[in-house]
DNA sequence: ATAACATATTAGTATTTGCTAATATGTTTT
DNA sequence: AAAACATATTAGCAAATACTAATATGTTAT
């Protein structure tokens, strides 16, 4: 339970992460977009989720992953773009 | 000469940095505002330098910096108030 | 020419980051 | 109950980060 958006989205794989999570996913399919290894990926989105910045919701027998806030998605596009 | 604004700005001491150059000032007025040693200061500037989100200009004695274009000091304004 | 000022650079170091490999946990399916 | 699946956690490590202390560089004032 940190709250440091600089530090969660300061980092360009959790960038795309969050650019990834306009739509929920579950962690099985962000693996196959995002080119990380099943633990890696993990972690990042444990910072992300510390960080306030997605949240978890649970369907069925999936997690599924999705940003917390519209203004984090464009945060992180603008980031990816500029 | 990198390009990585999510390496730059994040971290909050170069986004409030980045945040204070909105007006243009040299290295002695931002050592006085932002508590830092001033080589840390120094080689906080370097990296945003480096990657093209401030710019320097020589006039007179001193060295100003200034932010490179108003679409950074917003991301680091959000980035510190969301 | 020297001193003072403004800024940058370097070396050294402790801390943090991001990864892999391995293992754990919890939930379905068979 | 066992196997399979989905996800999380841990330990260990190399690399990157952010700082301090010291020194260097370049410019202006005396």
């Amino acid at each position: 339970m940190q709250k440091d958006i600089c530090k969660a989205l300061g980092n360009q794989t959790r960038a795309r992460l969050v650019s990834c999570l306009k739509k929920q996913k579950t962690v099985t399919e962000l693996l196959s977009e995002c080119n990380l290894s099943q633990s890696a990926l993990s972690q990042h989105l444990k910072i992300l989720k510390d960080n306030n910045v997605v949240y978890t919701e649970k369907i069925g027998k999936n997690i599924y992953y999705k940003t917390k806030d519209k203004k984090f998605l464009q945060l992180a596009n603008l980031l990816l773009t500029i």
